[in-house]
DNA sequence: GTTATTGCAAAGCGTTTGCATACCA
DNA sequence: TGGTATGCAAACGCTTTGCAATAAC
């Protein structure tokens, strides 16, 4: 595990600090995008200052080790950017955030360029609702 | 045109204030959404006050006079309610936002449901790319 | 006249920057 | 050893809050 994330590191050219490689692996494990603050949150005792945090991300990205996150909320979140891009469902109730292992939108894409000349290099799309949990237990 | 702008306010139950008259012409007006300070700085000389115009805002959404907007930059704007829910073309050459008239996800949100038992309430979709004229007039 | 709204100042919060120290390669 | 990364403190920008003065109904 700290070899896979060291790996990755120095594969980008970065330097495989201690930091580096927790921050890596929490990002990892976390399963879902996760706010800065809450990221350093998981990083357990003697941790990496906050700041270190926003800066270490910042490499991420400009590696594309991870790649931000847009919800509705605003609020900028990080997810480790090995799989493809990638959709959400964000319940309103709990506030999970569940990855969407789809994403269609050649259709919308192509009427895009026909109607409007503007040529889709890339998208958002985000889903808001209920998740099965919420549904089941409502409060 | 003023008068129109103050029979809103009343409708919903606002004081017809000079400043949100002036504040949700100029929402009207911009015809895509604006991030609060380009707000206020359309709001020419004698204007109210930033403050005034977050609060303004605030009381706007709450009223669904506005909604709020949010693209991939992460910054919220605001754009008038009146219109149904829409998506919106953002170019990543020249910045511009340009509304998107229609919005088709049903079959997205039937799957959401069979695969996830995610009941979707809401969505944001975002396209981004380059307009018509920036493929035109390349920097 | 009563209550909501405004302006101003200041606090908050998330994020970024400067700089000296500590660390990796 | 040389250059990068880190911690700490402080600056920064956007947004919110407190409170007294003001204006709408």
């Amino acid at each position: 595990m700290n070899h896979a994330a060291r790996d990755v590191l120095n594969h980008h050219a970065l330097r495989a600090t201690d930091g580096r490689v927790r921050i890596l692996e929490a990002l990892r494990d976390a399963g879902r995008p996760l706010r800065v603050g809450e990221l350093h949150d998981r990083l357990g005792t003697d941790r990496p200052d906050l700041v270190t945090v926003y800066r270490t991300l910042d490499r991420f990205v400009a590696s594309a080790i991870a790649r931000t996150v847009l919800l509705a909320d605003g609020i900028r979140r990080y997810e480790i950017a090995d799989q493809r891009h990638q959709h959400h469902l964000t319940c309103t109730e709990c506030g999970r955030i569940e990855p969407l292992p789809f994403c269609e939108f050649s259709s919308l894409e192509a009427l895009a360029l026909q109607k409007h000349g503007f040529r889709v290099t890339d998208h958002m799309l985000e889903l808001f609702g209920t998740c099965r949990d919420c549904a089941h237990h409502p409060r």
